[in-house]
DNA sequence: GCTATTTGTTCAGTGGTTGAATTAAATGAC
DNA sequence: GTCATTTAATTCAACCACTGAACAAATAGC
């Protein structure tokens, strides 16, 4: 059976710091700087990075190797005197991530090893709201059968699942609500627990994770991107998500809710939103809401097709779209700058459909961020589109597997 | 000469982990759950909550003792058999923090000792505005040097200082803008260098670290208060400001400069605000916008007799007072509604000039939150006011400095 | 007074890091 | 071609801090 849970503890550092803690405290850091460097780093200069000893970070280097989650990088050819380096790099056949997204009309599925490096990716389109969440969860199974049959021929162990979907999620991975799919308190760990298991647990976490596929997304764009600690994620799907990184971690929030801007109001007189507020961003910003604006609200498009037709008919200089997205970007605008204003975050990446379109949402945000910003003198914000494709969540859900490996490796190792 | 600095680097736990650094890991741990303790814990208890061995709490203990960090309790008449355990609680003449705070009509400071009791405590009340800088800080550095002399008699020992400014402040401790004082770019590290130092560096950090107010109120709530790990303090000032404490820590932003809730827009299209922007929180909701709301704007009070004055009309129910009450209550709600689908905070301390009058501003604000959160059903939200007084601020300044030493002893020990 | 019970300390043992010495492997000068 | 130089990586005794178990201390109950 599956076992699922939604949102991991925030496991604070503060544990008992037991003998055994310092290793892998020291296997942490030491795969942690292979894993940012640019180039693969040889023993010396990880000591000379990290402080630790020539001799310690041998010994790590060696269980690290030993555990497949590191290897060495060819005889390098490198300049100048002296012994040559032997270059360490994460290993490419070691454990890798199944990511998992359930969106509005596509359903999709990802490998992605230690390297960041995507090693399977499926896509299965269809219009999932009249669709059943068991059946939904039985065809995203067959893609995950798929995916994890490419791993194996691969040579790769996949050591756990993430799956995103466009809503909000418990503490026990249960779905509370997913607007623009229908769903409504959907039990995906059981409904999952009639497929076939997917790997044991690995450091206490079980094999697969639900979460809100916008911050998936973000923690996607965290660490295949070169966004800096901290940035807000926008995604523009059906509705509007954001993830909020911070710091280099996603902050979830207290109960793991965080991010769900589409409900910030941006006139509080406006227009009555179906949450129950007034004058809500996804009123302005939304994807209907652009259609409607533009003039093409009868068209019936399919969600995914609908941000590829706006930036065409936008790159064709078509007026009511420009004139719908310069709407839509000044209520971006006045919403980011109430966040900035709060967090003062300096990079602000557009993502799902509105990645495309960022070359003419740009402008009106940035316009409010410089009007509304108290520090925006001093403090430039850049706004960024995402690098990440459409099923940025599904990449990000798999990347989030692999990179609590590479953050806490000690499980990954004990489990040999 | 004072040394001074803004913002100390967020210090991610991973550094080197050296083999002393397991030792240090302990003290904090162990001195932490000191700290937290209703009740003075035994070695044992602490052993038990910790996972370390009796052998190792032992040592730790020894070495917390030695450093006049923890004293031993009375002898306990404890109940049931056994050897009667020997509690442990927080040294009240060890190291001390000093607190100090200018605002626009006063200046304050104060002494806490570790274990958070308030020893010292003076308030200077004089209107700051037509002060230049220099006489400003010279007048705070006599109030700094009584709090000294009185922390002397005391026998405790500083171990740094902390002072709170309404206004930016960057990395140097430089103030860059405080618009309510009329102080832009104001190198307060320069001009306290001529005034005797307080004490040397612990732990690497100056000994004067200069701060936002709303900041440090904020910290000052967090280990005064019955606060969770993460919450939003609001500074009703006469600016409004915000201190934002997720898991424990506050969330100081990429420059330090988050929480400037005083200039998020309420409503985009409403009147100017001098920062450039329309329809800003403050507009509806700072002192003045009240005062004039209620009738009251000729009055010329002093800021802090503001608040006072306002709350004993609004408890003898003049109307117009209330009516701006509910104005600014509902102006405020909107804002915390952005706040929480953002962040998914469950609390929201009200502070500053706010605090006396939570019972008329709480309505309108849970009004609106309940009405504009998205996950407001399953997840009430608390609006509380600050249980700190009005120089909440000076005491969470030096709270701040003590917090630190409880949090990393080592470089504390490692003094004597 | 004796036993049960819980607290706190002592001490040999061990895991993991340290620092210096040693070996390994390549470049470059003569 | 040989050898000094240089940098990389390993080996090894020493050491630091935690572990686990045995032991001493202090009290309540019988």
């Amino acid at each position: 059976m599956w076992q699922c849970q939604g949102v991991k503890p925030p496991a604070a550092p503060a544990g008992a710091v037991r003998q055994g803690s310092l290793r892998e405290l020291n296997l942490a850091l030491v795969l942690g700087r292979i894993a940012d460097a640019r180039r693969p780093p040889s023993r010396a200069a990880l000591a000379a990075d990290t402080g630790l000893t020539r001799a310690t970070v041998s010994a790590v280097v060696e269980d690290l190797v030993a555990g497949r989650l590191v290897t060495e990088a060819d005889p390098t050819p490198r300049a100048g005197a002296g012994r040559p380096a032997r270059g360490l790099m994460l290993a490419g056949n070691g454990p890798a991530g199944l990511g998992l997204e359930i969106n509005v009309d596509y359903l999709a599925a990802c490998v992605v090893d230690l390297a960041g490096q995507v090693r399977h990716h499926t896509v299965h389109r269809s219009d999932l709201r009249p669709v059943s969440p068991a059946d939904a969860l039985g065809r995203l199974a067959e893609l995950a059968a798929r995916a994890r049959a490419d791993a194996d021929a691969q040579d790769l162990t996949l050591a756990g699942a993430a799956l995103g979907v466009p809503g909000l999620v418990d503490g026990s991975g249960q779905v509370r609500l997913a607007p623009n799919l229908g769903w409504r308190d959907v039990p995906v760990p059981d409904l999952l627990a009639q497929h076939p298991p997917l790997t044991e647990t690995v450091d206490g976490v079980p094999p697969l994770v639900v979460d809100n596929e916008a911050n998936l997304a973000a923690l996607g764009e965290l660490h295949a991107g070169a966004a800096p600690g901290s940035f807000l994620h926008i995604s523009g799907e059906v509705g509007i998500g954001a993830g909020i990184v911070l710091n280099g971690a996603l902050f979830r929030g207290t109960r793991g809710w965080s991010g769900e801007i589409g409900h910030i109001p941006v006139r509080p007189d406006g227009p009555p939103c179906r949450c129950g507020g007034r004058g809500c961003l996804e009123l302005y910003a939304g994807q209907e809401a652009i259609l409607s604006a533009a003039g093409l609200a009868g068209a019936d498009l399919p969600a995914d097709r609908a941000s590829t037709r706006l930036t065409q008919l936008a790159a064709a200089e078509h007026p009511a779209v420009l004139h719908a997205l310069a709407e839509a970007g000044t209520a971006i605008g006045v919403t980011v700058a109430s966040v900035v204003n709060l967090l003062d975050l300096d990079t602000v990446v557009l993502g799902g459909g509105y990645a495309s379109l960022t070359g003419w949402l740009r402008p009106p945000v940035l316009a409010e961020i410089e009007r509304r910003v108290l520090t925006a003198a001093w403090s430039p914000v850049t706004v960024r589109p995402a690098t990440l494709g459409a099923t940025a969540a599904a990449v990000g859900a798999a990347g989030s597997v692999v990179r609590r490996i590479i953050a806490q490796p000690g499980g990954w190792l004990a489990r040999l």
